[in-house]
DNA sequence: AGCTTTATTAATCTATTGATAATTAGAACT
DNA sequence: AGTTCTAATTATCAATAGATTAATAAAGCT
């Protein structure tokens, strides 16, 4: 394909558009705080039209912020994930002077504001089904932070036993029930629009009591497993 | 823009590729079963050359038989959802001669094979991100056909009451913290690949045992809750 | 074998969309 | 008010990908 030597309209009468001129800086933070929504909606399908249309500028300025649509959607996605953890939480999951069911209820009210909200579960199964590496990021930091402290926590509450051991992947597996109960209850709501008449209060509450409930019997029994292949 | 008339280049030495005549219905089929695949793992961001390609066939061979890619995709969805649920499913969840756990364990291991497999998940996440309302209809079904059993079971095993009347909202969600929970496994395993060394039969039945455990408890209450508004 | 039918392909259209180049205009400074 | 800098716009490119049209060839029929 020969390559096009440029002729270019040169108007002298454009119907020119109102223009905004704003610092870079605020500029960008504005175009980031769009694409959030805007991806969080659409994900890899979005169109940098429709964003900038969104956002009340040309499509061509979102290149002078961001090299390429890739690289913004990165940024986005970068953004939601690191947002989804309160150093807070550590301490509070790790605060044996709590009972170990206020400890959780308090969490994961905070959690569903946070982190299980309608934005976040569609970037972040977006991103999963996209292949991206980041989803390993954050299992790794939830099974470090949130994990791995509730098996602490759960042996202490259902055992008197000290000498455990390193904790094995049934009992994070045991923990991932109840995480991932929340996990689908949020994706259930927010990406298959599954409504229901609950207090969600309340069903919090009962959750993390029927969960209780049950390591106090079960959780033991998970130490003399022996990890298969 | 003006209509341009159509320049075709007769070319009377076409470099002929290798051509296979099916009959028409084989043909379909052959192409159903590619494009559930290839869906599966693209989604909606599926090109129908690249599908062609897997399939060994030219592109435009594609409209022959579904008249866009929006009917081939919404064809490959529907068999998915379709063949989701086993009839002999019904049966064995209401069969009140076999104890509930039993019941459980032999419906999530058939269930995890059928349905929480790769291709079923991965579709039902893009089916549910992009906004089709085909997961709408599936979780009516999983409602009637697994929730409200369930929940029936729960109050024949758990209370000697026999007149609870309809069953709430809040029940139903009793239930799909179980249910949920293998979902989320499934979805951390398919679409975020994380990887756990244990044994799933033991996983399986672990968590079917600690819910019903917690259910004993914990279910019975549920009788005196109000459905908030 | 020649004829007919139609499954399949080659060639191409057209709309979309990420990205770039050239032009315009808002605002700070003198 | 004029000058300068650069934010923002207009115009456009180029590649992609869904879809269509016309040519080609495999298979059945006589």
């Amino acid at each position: 394909m020969p390559p096009k030597i440029a002729k270019r309209k040169i108007s002298k009468k454009t119907p020119q558009k109102s223009r905004v001129r704003m610092a870079p800086s605020q500029r960008r933070e504005l175009i980031l705080a769009g694409a959030i929504d805007y991806f969080a909606e659409l994900g890899f399908t979005g169109k940098t039209r429709e964003l900038s249309e969104r956002l009340g500028i040309t499509q061509p300025l979102l290149y002078r912020y961001f090299p390429s649509k890739q690289v913004l959607m990165e940024e986005v996605f970068e953004i939601i994930f690191l947002d989804s953890w309160q150093k807070e939480w550590d301490v509070l999951l790790e605060n044996s002077t709590i009972p170990l069911k206020k400890r959780l209820v308090t969490f994961y009210q905070q959690y569903f504001e946070d982190s299980f909200s309608r934005r976040w579960i569609r970037v972040y199964l977006y991103s999963g089904l996209a292949g991206t590496g980041m989803n390993q990021k954050y299992l790794k930091m939830i099974r470090q932070r949130l994990i791995d402290p509730v098996c602490m926590a759960l042996r202490a509450l259902c055992s008197d036993d000290k000498n455990w051991g390193p904790i094995s992947d049934d009992e994070r597996e045991f923990v991932w029930v109840l995480h991932g109960s929340f996990f689908a209850y949020a994706t259930r709501k927010y990406i298959f629009n599954h409504e229901t008449k609950i207090n969600f209060e309340g069903y919090l509450t009962r959750s993390i009591e029927n969960f209780l409930d049950g390591a106090k019997a079960n959780y033991p029994k998970l130490r003399s497993i022996k990890t298969s292949s």
